[in-house]
DNA sequence: TTTGGTTATGCACCACTCGACATATCGATT
DNA sequence: AATCGATATGTCGAGTGGTGCATAACCAAA
């Protein structure tokens, strides 16, 4: 027997959207917050900046929440922040995840590993 | 806000295949042990007979174990059941499941929801 | 031995997602 | 006002996974 590993996938939807956030637009999130830009953090996740720009609008349209606050033109060509919302959205999804991947792994060892020996 | 709900989807892969065990392989499985077969499963299941085949014969192959005791022929055509090791199988991954399961709402409580209030 | 419903498997097509392009717009600084 | 790099947005093509045939093999019962 090969060596099983978890996997997951995390996700919020509503009624309305599926997805309006997950695992990519956290990332993305974490990624703005450090790079500063929509493009960086597109860039830095090795994502088009299509997606990355598409991902951060649903987002914001079917949470009905201001992630964000992006600025265009200047010296710079623009930015993008998160905001103080955007920031506790991040922090919660952060613990949030944590506590799934503990789970993920303390369920497996107790109801898989020894099926798998 | 829009009333938000969690979505999860969880898997297992090895090294070389991804996906070798997961929820739909588990449903499919279900499907199997109350339908008889791997036909009656597809359709129960709304899914082409054509993947409930391949996803058995992926998950079998990968986990190296006799999920399913396969028959053809015969006046009913044939038949398909679960061995001991797949009726284990099915029991292990839905406590695993529901423990995840549970995990993810307590978590989502816990840490998203009052965010959205 | 004919039949019928199932397993077995390849292949063409289809829907969906994402990436790559192509532009257009913006605006602080020079 | 000219510049420069980022935001904004449509479109088209590639890759992926699933569906729908098509077809063969199987075999207990009639």
């Amino acid at each position: 027997m090969k060596k099983l590993r978890t996997r997951f996938k995390l996700w919020l939807s509503t009624k309305d959207a599926e997805g309006v956030f997950g695992d990519g637009k956290w990332r993305l999130l974490k990624s703005i917050d450090t790079e500063g830009s929509l493009r960086a953090a597109s860039q830095s996740l090795h994502i088009s900046y299509r997606k990355a720009w598409g991902d951060l609008k649903k987002a914001q349209q079917c949470l009905n929440v201001g992630l964000v606050e992006k600025q265009r033109g200047g010296i710079q060509g623009g930015r993008t922040e998160l905001t103080e919302q955007g920031k506790k959205w991040v922090k919660a999804y952060t613990r949030f995840r944590s506590d799934i991947e503990k789970a993920v792994e303390k369920a497996f060892t107790k109801h898989i590993r020894r099926l798998v020996k």
